[in-house]
RNA sequence: GGGGCAGUAGCUCAGCUGGUUAGAGCACACGCCUGAUAAGCGUGAGGUCGGGCGUUCAAGUCGCCCCUGCCCCA
């Protein structure tokens, strides 16, 4: 028996737990042992949120390659990752720890109080409080990745393969410390990573002042220079003018009736300005000039002197007040320039003591007020304004202005590699390829130096140690290292993974190899991005363990995130092993490197970059923009969402932001229905209301309708309908459009895709599952069988056609072309294959047979060929149809070879099937036309082809035309030419090429030439137009000959052809329609009766003496197609019911 | 402010290296079929291909400018 496919939900689950129990993933790595590998790379996720659509896609991206290559007989580890350090760990642990409360004070602080190894253990159970929600969801959506042996970045062995890595880069002098210039968070006393920036900038007014900086040896001269910073003025140690431009001392009238003498741009001068001299910038430098303020003397070097700068743009005054502790370009052109640095605004924001009383102590912002005062009061302000302009702020912490300080901080020589990184980056395939050269390669040709260190707690310590007394430095690779060298302190009885984390590893001392003095660790952790970078070695503990996974696994041969990985772990991932695995420590392990190739790419060669999932408004989905549904909508059919209470809703309604309606986004009548509990029935029945976004997954009721409720702070919302479920979730991901394009998501667009897909496959299934079982179909007796039948030979000649075509496009990663093709032959299967053979299946003899035994081999092949995309539909098809039985059969569609074509395609039944299959079009066009029903028989279809000669290879198929139109006859060619006029028209790409210019005028002559002719002259050989330029013959291949129906004929035409239908009808061809519509009354009647597919019924029919001659004559064909057993006849001129206007009546009953 | 991607039917999206009358699905309208049946199919209507300029015999497709959206960076 051939068991029917259950609901979505009811068959994944069927499908989990199959997999479950039999242990099919772990069976596919068994079984693949040994085989050539291909290597892919899990991108870490941080478990501390729920994870959201977003990672369905990724999971679903990822998963389908590994299982496709599985299939194609590579062996493909998949190891899990966790990512675990890092600053959004710390804050979510900060704000749990109550340290981010309004009024709460320096969460630095904070955590300093609370006791570091307090705080490191609540950022391990931080990190895993959504683990459950995480493997849930990847083993709902199929995504199949080995859990148990994850890694895990804090994990010791992760750790110590950092530090293999920094030690490498520390001894060949590629880790330095330096003053950078940082974004700084004062209030959380941290620096921030360009992404945590850049999610904070946001558009602000800021002051514009233009101040006065009396040249030293000529005070009566001025020179302006503009800033948007004045907290920073205080600080200024230089001015920076570009040596290109050409500056002017000048007069300008001020206000009352006198003037003054500046010194700017000249090209920026003010109208009215008289200028004195002229000077290049070049001429300006080293000329010394008062500064605003003297709070404090520099240190490192010269101050308050013009120098030349070449970033100085011609804008505002042409002069940049610089003040090196406070910007970066500052900073490069002050270290370039032997210029020293002020930094009278200290790490905490504040302006520091040794300013006078009255700006002692204030935030640097609110500095700027009183700053702006005291200039003006001494003169130097020369204009104030007001700019609005984007500045960044704490992304943590919406009110916390962020400052440009120079750090103290260990940095990458990235830059040094910068070359060997876009070679690399050239060698990677790249999904799609405009991220090499556009996004990607943009940011590696402007690399700076990586920014490595961070002054925070969870995260790798930097694995280097100074000495207290000589100053000397040392990394160590290992905890191994460390104890070689003597190093003691280590904490016992702490968890082995805590020991080599802050607070632990401070306190592990080295005695000094150069001195007698101790050595302890540096302060800082690093950059999390360098954590994940090194997880191709990392993730085995290499080279402290497991060098020979790592040395089969490298590099990866496919990797996908989405795009906002390219500057993260994309670039971690290249960067890192661009500067570590080099040919000689390529060598020293053991790793293939090609010289002549430069051993590139490494360490991934395909990256399939993928969009983001959007709202139905083409907004990225984000929590905290609450424009977000849960997977579990999608999954299951319900989602948990917090409620609050909204007196404006009626109480029927549920409030919830207009992009989280419109994603969900139900038909007209369908209303969500809302419980308390999971799985309670029953419940209220709610409207969607389009309001305002309420943040987090947050929704709400009516007070009243709450309090009915029992004012629970969390609800439960139902889709009204089957929930799509896994597979249906994926496919969206797969067919809706390319991977690397944006996803609007919304339920109406994945149940669009199920019924396309899903549904029409199901339903093939079916009609085979019910027409095997009524003919006791053994596969194994009757797989491959060969058919000569044409329906038969077609499908599996597309079935061949589409495993090429998506063996093809998956072997170029093209999953969206792949998934496409699958569509247009699920298509074919349902509404050409089933469709035309469907009473071929009702039989019992050999044709029943045949068409059995096809559907059955290509569903087969259709199982696996689409297990990769939708792997419990293909799982269950798979073993319904008993694969694991077959010979050579898998127990697992999973664990299945990859199908290969039977043949090569057959392209021209292929094209010919197309061409039937377009004329059936037109034909029933052309009956919409005529306007009889499909069930009256017409005499006769006429066709004309635009390409007359392939009538002839067309014969093999009029039967299917004749029955999908319903005419007695199809005739080609001659009697069809009274319908038709021919059309010609030139072939553009192959004309063109060859007459250029003479184009317009070659079209224009056989415009206004004869299509009869032309035709005529083309089949004769050839047709001569007269150009200007000469005559052209024109062969076949240059004209393109078309149809088109004549006027006043009931047909339809297209390019390729036309189809007219011989509409009147005569008694014989009534007879036969009023047969056919018997028929259907009869089977009506089954159906209301609910009789099963086999289940014979005995007819007892009175009417009119029409009907009963119909019936008479057509008798045995009524009763094959309605299996009656008997058929009585009974003439009723006054039966009650009407066929065409003829009286009748039916009896049916159950034989 | 810089860069990338995108803008095609009411909606969601295809459209290869420039070339015949720009396609599909959904929604809509009409109809059909029904031994896959609370499914299926057909037909129809619907588009200044964001706007402009240019290159070309020929531009949705190539180039430049502008507008809008998204993303990344500052």
């Amino acid at each position: 028996m051939f068991r029917e496919l259950p609901s979505p939900v009811a068959l994944e689950d069927e499908v989990l737990q199959f997999w479950d129990e039999a242990g099919i993933f772990k069976k596919c790595l068994d079984a693949s042992k040994g085989r050539p590998r291909f290597v892919f790379y899990e991108g870490p996720p941080t478990a501390n949120g729920t994870p959201h659509n977003g990672h369905v896609l990724t999971r679903v991206i990822k998963d389908l390659l590994p299982r496709y290559k599985t299939m194609r007989g590579f062996h493909v580890d998949r190891k899990a990752g966790w990512d675990t350090h890092g600053l959004p760990v710390e804050i979510e642990v900060e704000k749990e720890l109550g340290m981010r409360d309004a009024g709460a004070g320096n969460a630095r602080e904070a955590v300093l109080a609370y006791g570091l190894d307090n705080f490191a253990e609540k950022c391990i159970q931080s990190v895993f409080k959504y683990t459950h929600e995480w493997e849930t969801l990847t083993k709902r959506v199929g995504f199949w990745v080995d859990l148990d042996d994850a890694y895990v970045t804090y994990h010791r062995s992760y750790v110590e393969s950092v530090w293999w890595a920094l030690d490498q880069l520390h001894q060949r002098g590629l880790l330095y410390q330096g003053l950078k210039v940082v974004w700084w968070w004062p209030e959380g006393g941290t620096a921030l990573s360009s992404g945590e920036v850049g999610e904070g900038y946001r558009d602000v007014f800021d002051p514009s002042v233009t101040v006065r900086f009396p040249l030293l040896d000529r005070p009566d001269v001025s020179v302006l220079a503009w800033t948007t910073t004045p907290w920073t003025l205080p600080s200024n140690t230089a001015l920076a003018v570009n040596p290109k431009h050409t500056y002017a001392i000048a007069r300008i009238p001020t206000g009352d009736d006198s003037a003054e003498t500046i010194l700017m741009a000249e090209a920026l001068l003010p109208e009215g300005a008289e200028v004195l001299e002229r000077m290049t910038g070049a001429e300006l430098e080293g000329l010394r000039y008062s500064p605003p303020f003297r709070w404090a003397e520099p240190t490192g070097g010269e101050a308050h002197r013009i120098v030349c700068g070449a970033h100085v743009a011609l804008d505002q005054t042409g002069v940049v007040h610089t003040a090196p502790a406070y910007g970066e370009d500052d900073h490069k052109l002050a270290l370039e320039k032997g210029i020293g640095i002020l930094q009278l605004v200290g790490p905490d924001g504040r302006v520091v003591a040794t300013a006078p009383e009255w700006a002692r102590g204030l935030q640097f912002k609110a500095a700027d007020g009183p700053i702006m005062r005291d200039l003006k009061e001494r003169g130097l302000l020369f204009k104030q304004e007001q700019i609005k302009h984007s500045y960044p702020f704490s992304p943590r912490s919406k009110d916390d202005p962020l400052m440009q300080l120079a750090r103290p901080g260990w940095f990458i020589r990235t830059t040094a590699f910068k070359d060997e990184a876009l070679a690399n980056n050239a060698a990677v395939g790249w999904l799609p390829e405009h991220i090499r050269d556009g996004r990607f390669g943009d940011f590696l040709r402007n690399n700076v130096d990586w920014a490595l260190s961070r002054e925070r707690f969870w995260g790798t310590p930097l694995p280097i140690w100074t000495c207290g007394s000589c100053g000397a430095r040392q990394s160590f690779p290992s905890v191994a290292a460390l104890e070689a060298a003597g190093a003691t302190g280590f904490a016992e009885g702490v968890d082995r993974h805590l020991q080599v984390h802050k607070p632990w590893i401070d306190r592990v001392t080295v005695p000094c190899a150069a001195c007698s003095g101790t050595m302890s660790r540096v302060t800082e952790v690093i950059d999390c991005w360098f954590d994940s970078g090194c997880m191709p070695f990392a993730q085995f503990g290499f080279p402290h363990q497991g060098v020979e996974q790592f040395r089969e696994s490298f590099p990866a041969d496919f990797i996908s995130e989405a795009v906002d990985q390219t500057r993260g772990w994309f670039y971690s991932l290249l960067m890192i092993s661009t500067m570590l695995f080099d040919a000689e420590t390529c060598a020293a392990h053991g790793l293939p490197f090609d010289a002549e190739a430069r051993g590139l790419p490494r360490p991934y060669r395909n990256c399939v970059v993928l969009g983001h999932v959007c709202d139905m408004e083409g907004k990225k989905e984000s929590k905290s923009s609450g424009n977000y549904t849960s997977p579990d909508l999608v999954l299951r059919g319900r989602m948990k969402m917090s409620v609050v209470a909204d007196p404006a809703l009626k109480p029927d309604e549920l409030g919830m932001g207009k992009a989280s309606v419109r994603s969900i986004d139900l038909g007209a009548k369908e209303r969500l229905r809302l419980t308390v509990g999971e799985l309670e029935a029953g419940g209220l029945h709610v409207t969607l209301k389009e309001g305002p976004s309420r943040g987090k997954e947050r929704v709400a009721l009516h007070p009243d309708t709450l309090a009915a409720l029992g004012n629970p702070s969390t609800i439960w919302l139902h889709a009204p309908f089957e929930p799509p479920g896994a597979d249906a979730f994926r496919w969206l991901f797969y067919a809706a459009n390319a991977p690397w394009t944006n996803t609007r998501l919304s339920l109406r667009a994945i149940r669009e895709g199920q019924r396309e897909f899903h549904l029409r496959l199901g339903n093939v299934f079916s009609f085979f599952s019910i027409y095997a079982n009524i003919a006791g179909f053994d596969p194994a007796l009757h797989a491959d069988r060969p058919s000569t039948q044409v329906l038969d030979r077609w499908i599996r000649s597309e079935r061949d056609a589409l495993i090429h075509t998506v063996t093809e496009q998956l072997d170029q990663y093209r999953i969206y072309e792949a998934a496409r093709a699958i569509s247009a032959f699920v298509d074919g299967l349902s509404n050409w294959y089933v469709r035309r053979s469907r009473d071929r299946f009702w039989g019992e003899g050999e044709d029943t047979l045949d068409a059995l035994s096809t559907l059955f081999g290509v569903l087969l092949d259709v199982s696996k060929v689409i297990a990769p995309f939708v792997p419990f539909m293909a799982e269950a098809m798979y073993l319904r149809l008993g694969g694991p039985g077959l010979v050579g059969g898998a127990e697992s569609v999973h664990m299945a070879a990859w199908p290969r074509p039977s043949a090569a395609p057959d392209l021209e039944l292929g094209a010919d099937m197309a061409l039937i299959r377009e004329l059936a079009s037109l034909g029933l066009a052309a009956r919409g036309q005529v306007g009889v029903r499909v069930r009256q028989p017409l005499r006769a279809a006429e066709v004309m082809l635009a390409d007359a000669s392939r009538a002839e290879r067309l014969a093999a198929l009029v039967p299917l035309l004749t029955d999908e139109l319903n005419v007695r006859e199809v005739h080609f060619g001659a009697e069809a030419a009274r319908f038709v006029d021919f059309r010609v028209k030139p072939n553009y790409p192959n004309l063109g090429k060859r007459l250029g210019k003479e184009m317009k005028a070659c079209a224009a002559a056989l415009q206004s030439a004869d299509p009869a002719a032309v035709r005529a002259g083309l089949l004769a050989g050839g047709y001569t137009v007269a150009l200007d330029s000469g005559p052209v013959t024109l062969s076949e291949d240059d004209v393109l000959v078309e149809v088109q129906p004549k006027e006043g004929f009931r047909a339809l035409g297209s390019a390729s052809a036309v189809v007219a239908l011989h509409a009147e009808l005569d008694d014989d061809l009534r007879e036969e329609g009023l047969a056919r519509e018997l028929v259907n009354r009869i089977a009506s009647v089954r159906k209301e009766l609910d009789l099963g597919y086999t289940d014979r019924i005995r007819v007892e029919l009175r009417g009119g003496a029409a009907v009963l001659r119909s019936a008479e004559r057509f008798g045995p064909r009524i009763r094959h197609d309605t299996l009656a057993t008997t058929l009585d006849l009974q003439l009723d001129e006054g039966a009650p019911a009407d066929l065409d206007g003829q009286p009748f009546a039916l009896t049916v009953e159950r034989a």
